[in-house]
This record gives structure tokens, C-alpha cells and sequence, in this order.
DNA sequence: TGTACATCAGTGAACGCGCGTTCACTGATGTAC
DNA sequence: TGTACATCAGTGAACGCGCGTTCACTGATGTAC
């Protein structure tokens, strides 16, 4: 197999992306080396030929996990976005679709709580993460909330994800959904795009 | 030791009081029964004879956690309590008091994203204690907000947990107190309580 | 009061298992001639 | 074009370790007489 150059580097985003959605559902310490690579399609073996440990591997996934969430940022909040923006951003994030794809979406919910306990370079991807979000969310809310623009990112990034964890950790659909429509109202209310109806 | 009457509900008592302050920390799955009973003073093979399995002792730990929890809101939101106790409250959940001791308060921010991989007996409780917890701050927003105090109380709570499980997972003290503060000071803000300085 | 016995909370050795990690190997592919 | 060789991504057996759980036991205590 002497290299049909980038095979290596294809097998290596395979086990990355499997091990960003295992992470994303199992927690950090919930997902082996073994059972990854068999999802991967691999053996456990040849892990060690991408990865030089698993907290190596962990450390890489979150980076992986934070890199799609910034192509979401992407999307929602381009260069210029405005509150408008911010607003459609609220309903997707708080959306009964990302709610049912924990696996595929943002690692805020279901990861922070789990931190603390991260390896020392997966914790550091994760919290610089953590801030982009945030500035990204307060560059969009600039324009409209001026110098309050930070509170007011900081204040409705701990609803949302807020929110989505405890829709998250609930038995029941109703409530789940309750949950995530009562924090898409209450948060565009706060952003002045909804009317004070209910 | 023919039963010195009420020694063994102690040690029980005992092994509870610390799994339940280990998990809120290291999580469901993060404490080991060696561990756990060496910490109680005792020995592994004792655990057997106060709790059936690991499972068993996980339920049993969650439901002491939102014991401390009920004392907690027994004592900030008393019979015929109103909103402003709901804004002590949010001073003090949102205290950097409590947060620099996760072990001895709310497991909400910490265990929450974790929820759906507990063993089922664990899970019920934990649905439970967060329903409780709602259904106690709308109980004491009612006179207030009437028929919007359900949707004040969730979305209230969201913000809570959020903030507290972002703060916690922050690397910096510095990030941490500005995410606590910006949260008291803006629930507080949606309760009428504080004037709208800055 | 003093002795013999029953109880049972707690001890510690042992178990099977899955984990992360190592390493000698295989075999498909690209390259040299 | 065809053969011989080098490369190296991936394989799978093996390792030491900590885990949850079991179980024969110990020894302090309460009770019977």
C-alpha cells in the first residue's frame, strides 16, 4: 500500500469523524479504543499508527467536534450577520431536529458537564471552543447591543445550552419539547424578533 | 456486632453520603466500588451487603443527591414563598460559593449531560429530582407571573443550569465569575428585582 | 456476675472480563530495472 | 510488458491492570442461661 497518497489521511478523518459522534453521545470516557476502530471499519491494533495514545485521539476528536460546529457558525452568522441571523440560529440550535442528532451536533450539551474530567489537551480544545462560540455569537450582537453585546451573548449561550441539556436528559418527549420551545420564544423575545405574544 | 440498632443504616448512610458527592464530581460512571468504600473507610467486598449492585447504589446516590437538593429548595423557597426568594435563590445557585464545591450542590450542571447513559433506576430519579426542582419555582412564581410561571420557571432553570455547567467548564476563574455574574445579574433583571443598571 | 453460643457487619483472596497498549507479522501496492 | 523488491497501513495475539462481583472467613457484640 505504499501510499496512494492520502489513503492514510482518509483513514485517519474516518476514525476522527466516528470517534467525534461516539464522544458526542458516550462522553469521553464511554467510547474504547476497540469498539471505535471496529465502527471504523479497522482493528484495534492500527489505532496506534494515527493516534499516539487515546487521550491523543480524544484531544483530536474534540477539535473535530468544535471544527463542525464552526462550519455551523459559518452558515448562520457570515461575515456581517446580525441579529436576524442570530435568531434563525436559536431556532435551529433549539431545533427538534438537533435535539434528535446528539451525535451530530454541538458538544455543549452533552460534554460540558464532563470537562473537568477531560484530558488536559481535550479540555483545552474544548474550552477555546467554548470562547469562539461566544465570539461569535457577541460579534453578531454587536451592531444591535453595542456594549452589552457580551452579556447578552454569554447570558443566551448558557440558556441555550441550558435548554438543550435538560431537553436532553428528560424521559419524555412532551417535556423535551416544551423545554426547547419555551427557550426559542423566551430568547428571540429577548433579541426583540418576536412579539410579546405569550 | 448483633446489631448495636441503627449501626448498619449508618454505614449505609455513609457509603450514600460519599457516592453521592464522588458522582457529582467524577460522574455516573467515574467512581469505582473499591474506591468508593476505601473512602467510607471500609472495604470493597463489605459493599454487597448494603446495596445489591453498582446499578443499585448509582439510583440510590442520585435520589440522595436531590434530597440535598429538596433541603436546599425547602430552605430558599418555603410554604408561601414569592419572587423574590426565587432571586435569592439565583444568588445563590449562581454563588461563587457553590460554584467552587460541585461535590456538595446541584448535580443538574454537572450530571445532566449524562443523563440518558445512567442505568434506568439512576435515570428515573434524576427526571424526577429536575421535575421537582421546576415545579417548585413555579410554584413560587405563580403569584407573580400567573399562567407564564411555567414557562418563566423553564426557562429560568435552563439559564441556571447553563451558566453553571459553562462556568464550571471554563479553565479560567476570570470567565467563570463574568459567566455567573452575567447570569444573576439578568435573571434577576427578568424577575424585576434589580433596577436595569448597566 | 460469668460463661457459651448465635448473629452478622465487615474482610480479603479470587474470579472473569474489557480495557489501553505493544509488537511481530502480512499482504497489497508503487517503484526499479 | 514482466519480474523482484521495498514500503507501510492494517492485523491479531498477547501483556498487565483495574473493574464488578462472589464467597468463605473473622471477630466484635448481644443474648440465653
Amino acid at each position: 500500500m505504499a501510499d496512494k497518497s492520502g489513503h492514510k489521511e482518509r483513514t485517519r478523518a474516518r476514525i476522527l469523524d466516528e470517534a467525534a459522534q461516539a464522544l458526542r453521545v458516550s462522553g469521553t470516557e464511554g467510547v474504547s479504543v476497540g469498539t471505535l476502530m471496529k465502527r471504523a471499519g479497522l482493528t484495534h491494533g492500527g489505532f496506534y499508527a494515527h493516534f499516539s495514545s487515546r487521550d491523543d485521539l480524544v484531544a483530536n476528536a474534540v477539535e473535530r467536534m468544535f471544527q463542525d460546529s464552526a462550519a455551523m457558525l459559518d452558515h448562520f452568522l457570515p461575515e456581517g450577520a446580525g441579529v436576524e441571523d442570530v435568531a434563525r440560529l436559536i431556532d435551529y440550535y433549539l431545533s427538534e431536529q438537533v435535539f434528535a442528532a446528539p451525535e451530530r451536533h454541538c458538544p455543549l450539551p452533552g460534554l460540558s458537564g464532563e470537562v473537568r474530567r477531560m484530558p488536559p489537551a481535550a479540555r483545552a480544545k474544548f474550552e477555546a471552543g467554548v470562547d469562539a462560540f461566544r465570539n461569535r455569537l457577541e460579534g453578531a450582537l454587536r451592531a444591535t447591543a453595542g456594549d452589552t453585546a457580551r452579556q447578552l451573548a454569554t447570558t443566551l449561550l448558557a440558556e441555550m445550552v441550558g435548554a438543550m441539556t435538560l431537553a436532553r436528559a428528560s424521559g419524555e418527549q412532551a417535556i423535551a419539547s416544551e423545554l426547547l420551545e419555551n427557550s426559542r420564544e423566551h430568547l428571540k423575545q429577548r433579541l426583540g424578533m418576536v412579539s410579546t405574544q405569550r
